[in-house]
DNA sequence: CTGGGGAGGGGGCCC
DNA sequence: CGGGCCCCCTCCCCA
C-alpha cells in the first residue's frame, strides 16, 4: 500500500484549467449572479480526503480483505462504487444513506486489488502491477467501478463479452456481491431492485449521474454544481439506450490507456469517473468529408486516448469542462470548434457554439428565466417559445381551420389530421399512426405482439425485397410507398431529419425520398453482409447496426440523432428482416 | 391504448 | 467563433 502512495504527487495540480468566468453560470437574466470556478477545488478536496483516509481521520467504514484492513469513508466509496452505493442505499432515493456499517469484509477482492481500487477512489489514479491487473479487474467488477473495469479490460485486451460480462451477468454479479456482503457483514439491506436487464442498465446509467453530478448527499466530493437536483431530469438523449449500453458492454471499449511495461498507471484525473460511456476517440476510417472532424482536428481537441491530455485538474463546472475540452486542451491551437465532443457523454455536438448549450444539459444550469412565471430554461429560444404562452402568441396557424399552434411541429402534426395521412405504420400489426413517436410508443409496448403472425401488407415486403436484391419490384400506392420509405429510414437507424414530414410539404417530399433511398441502400448493403441466414445472427446484426450508426455519428453524419431511438430501430431491423423472411418462405410455398 | 400538447435536446443557418 | 433563431425529433404526461 505504501508503495503506491508515491503516485499521489501525480495528483498535483500541474495543469491548471484556465478560468473562464465569463462563461460559467452567467445568467443574462440574473442580476449580480456570477459563477467563479475553482478548478483545483476538486483535486484539493480529494487530496484532503486521501490524507484523512491515511490518517484514519473521520473514517466511518473499514474494508477488510483477508486480514488486511483499509479505513475509508463511506461517502467516498458510495460515490465511486455502484456496489457501495447500493449497499448504503444512497442510490435512487435509498434514503437513510446507509445504516450502521463500520466494517465490510471483502475477501473476494484481493487485498492488493482492493488497495489499488481505494487508491483510485481517492486519487483518480490507478496504479497497479501488470500481474495484478486481473485481480483489480475482478474487484472493479464486483464493486461496480465500471471505468476501472473497462480500463483493465482494455489493457488486458479483453472485451466485456469475453469477460462474460453482459449486462445480465453484471447485474447478477452485483447481486451476488450484495449477497456476499449481506452474509459477511450481516447487515440488512434496503429494498432490492429488479434485476432485469433494463433495470440493471439503468442503474449503470445512474452511476455517472449520481457519482458525478448528483452524488449522495453525504459525499464530501460532490460536484459543486449549483443545480445538481435538476439532473434528475437529465435529458433523454444523454443516457444511452439499453441497447447501446449492451453494445458498450459487449465491446468493452473505453479508450486505450497505454500500459508501460511492468506496471500501469491510469491517470485521467477524475475524468475516469466520466468514462462510463464509450468515447468516440477512434472513429472508423471513413472517406474524407467536409463535415467530418479531421484527424488533425481530433488530435487538437482530444488526446489520442480521448482523455483531456494532462488535465488532472477538474473544472469546477461541467460547462467549463466542455469549454476546456474544446478550447483549452493543453493550450494548443484549435482549427475548428465543430464538431465537438462532450467530455461527459462523449456525444459529438455539431455546430459552432453548441457545446456550451449542450453542457447545460449536464450541469442543469437554467440561466433563462421567465419574468412572468419564473420558470427557468436552459436555452433562450426555449424561453422565447415559453413566453408565447403568456403572450398568447400562436405563430403557426392551420390554413384549414382556426387552430393555431405554439410550435411548428404541432402544426405539422395537426395538418396530418386534415390530410388523413397516417404515414407511420407498424410493421407487425400494420396499424398506422399520425406521429412517428406514437408509432414508437406503440412498438415499445407489446400491444401488437399477438398479431405478429399476421401477414404484412404487400408493399413493405416488396419494397424491401427489391432493395435487397435490386431486381424485384412492384409498385405500391404512393401513400404506402412513402410510408415504406419512412420504414426504410427507420431501418437505417437514421433519426433527425430522416423521418421527415411525409405528405406534409410537397417540396420536401422528393428530397426526402432521395435521401431515404440512399440511406435505405446503405442499410441494406450492410444487411446483405449477413447473407441468407441473417436471422440466425440477429444479435450480431443488431450490434453491427449500432456500430454502423456509431460510425456515422462519429462522422457527424447523423444530425439530430438521439440514442435510444436508433437502438430501437436496430431492433426494427430485426423485426422487418423477420417479416421479410416469413414472406419469402410463404412465397416459396 | 391512443391522441394531443408541452418540453427538452440537437442541428442548420445566419449574423 | 459564438449566439440567436428556427426546425426537427423524441419523450413525457394527461385526457
Amino acid at each position: 500500500m505504501d508503495a503506491m502512495r508515491h503516485t499521489l504527487p501525480r495528483l498535483q495540480l500541474t495543469v491548471p484549467v484556465p478560468i473562464k468566468t465569463g462563461k460559467v453560470a452567467m445568467s443574462p437574466g440574473e442580476d449580480g449572479l456570477i459563477g467563479i470556478p475553482f478548478p483545483e477545488h476538486s483535486n484539493e478536496l480529494l487530496s484532503h480526503l486521501n490524507n484523512q483516509r491515511r490518517t484514519g481521520l473521520l473514517c466511518d467504514l473499514t474494508l477488510t480483505s483477508r486480514g488486511a484492513r483499509y479505513p475509508t469513508h463511506r461517502s467516498v466509496m458510495a460515490a465511486v462504487s455502484l456496489y457501495f452505493r447500493r449497499l448504503f442505499g444512497t442510490e435512487e432515493g435509498g434514503g437513510e444513506g446507509g445504516g450502521g456499517f463500520s466494517v465490510c469484509q471483502l475477501d473476494c477482492v484481493a487485498p492488493d486489488a482492493l488497495d489499488a481500487l481505494l487508491e483510485f477512489a481517492y486519487t483518480a489514479t490507478l496504479t497497479i502491477p501488470s500481474s495484478g491487473m486481473r485481480d483489480v479487474l475482478r474487484g472493479a467488477q464486483l464493486l461496480g467501478i465500471q471505468c476501472v473495469a473497462d480500463a483493465c479490460r482494455d489493457i488486458l485486451g479483453e472485451t466485456a463479452e469475453a469477460e462474460g460480462e453482459t449486462a445480465e451477468q453484471q447485474g447478477a454479479q452485483y447481486l451476488a456481491t450484495e449477497k456476499m456482503v449481506e452474509r459477511e457483514s450481516g447487515v440488512e439491506k434496503g429494498s432490492r431492485r429488479k434485476t432485469d436487464k433494463k433495470k440493471v442498465k439503468k442503474i449503470r446509467l445512474h452511476h455517472i449521474n449520481s457519482t458525478l453530478l448528483n452524488p449522495p448527499p453525504p459525499s464530501p466530493i460532490s460536484h459543486p454544481s449549483p443545480a445538481s437536483d435538476s439532473l434528475r431530469s437529465l435529458p433523454s438523449t444523454q443516457p444511452p439506450s439499453p441497447e447501446q449500453e449492451e453494445l458498450r458492454l459487449k465491446l468493452g471499449q473505453n479508450g486505450d490507456p497505454r500500459a508501460p511495461g511492468g506496471g500501469v498507471t491510469l491517470n485521467g484525473g477524475l475524468h475516469h469517473w466520466l468514462h462510463e460511456r464509450p468515447r468516440i476517440a477512434h472513429p472508423p476510417p471513413v472517406p474524407p468529408s467536409n463535415d467530418k472532424l479531421s484527424e488533425d482536428d481530433e488530435m487538437e481537441s482530444f488526446g489520442d486516448d480521448g482523455m483531456l491530455i494532462g488535465s488532472t485538474s477538474i473544472p469546477t463546472s461541467l460547462a467549463e469542462q466542455g469549454a476546456a475540452a474544446s478550447a483549452v486542451v493543453g493550450g494548443r491551437k484549435r482549427k475548428s470548434q465543430t464538431p465537438q465532443q462532450c467530455p461527459v457523454c462523449q456525444k459529438i455536438i455539431h455546430g459552432a457554439g453548441k457545446l456550451p448549450r449542450h453542457m447545460r444539459t449536464h450541469t442543469g444550469e437554467k440561466p433563462f428565466q421567465c419574468s412572468t412565471c419564473g420558470v427557468r430554461f436552459t436555452r433562450n429560444d426555449k424561453l422565447k417559445i415559453h413566453m408565447r404562452k403568456h403572450t398568447g402568441e400562436r405563430p403557426y396557424p392551420c390554413p384549414h381551420c382556426p387552430a393555431r399552434f405554439l410550435h411548428s411541429y404541432d402544426l405539422k402534426n395537426h395538418l396530418s389530421l386534415h390530410s388523413g395521412a397516417r404515414p407511420f405504420e407498424c410493421p407487425l400489426c400494420h396499424k398506422a399512426f399520425v406521429r412517428e413517436d406514437h408509432l414508437q410508443r406503440h412498438r415499445k409496448g407489446h400491444s401488437c405482439l399477438e398479431q405478429r403472425t399476421r401477414r404484412p401488407r404487400r408493399g413493405l415486403e416488396l419494397m424491401e425485397v427489391e432493395r435487397e436484391d435490386g431486381s424485384r419490384r412492384e409498385q405500391s400506392n404512393p401513400l404506402e410507398a412513402l410510408s415504406l420509405q419512412v420504414h426504410s429510414s427507420l431501418l437505417d437507424g437514421v433519426s433527425g431529419s430522416g423521418a421527415g414530414p411525409p405528405l406534409m410539404y410537397a417540396g420536401d417530399v422528393e428530397r426526402e425520398r432521395e435521401r431515404e433511398r440512399e440511406r435505405s441502400l446503405q442499410a441494406l448493403q450492410a444487411l446483405a453482409q449477413f447473407g441468407p441466414h441473417r436471422l440466425a445472427g440477429y444479435p450480431e446484426l443488431f450490434l453491427r447496426g449500432l456500430e454502423m450508426r456509431r460510425g456515422r455519428e462519429a462522422e457527424g453524419e447523423n444530425p439530430g440523432g438521439t440514442h435510444s431511438p436508433a437502438a430501437q430501430r436496430g431492433q426494427w431491423v430485426d423485426d422487418v428482416e423477420d417479416e421479410i423472411e416469413e414472406d419469402e418462405a410463404e412465397e416459396e410455398e
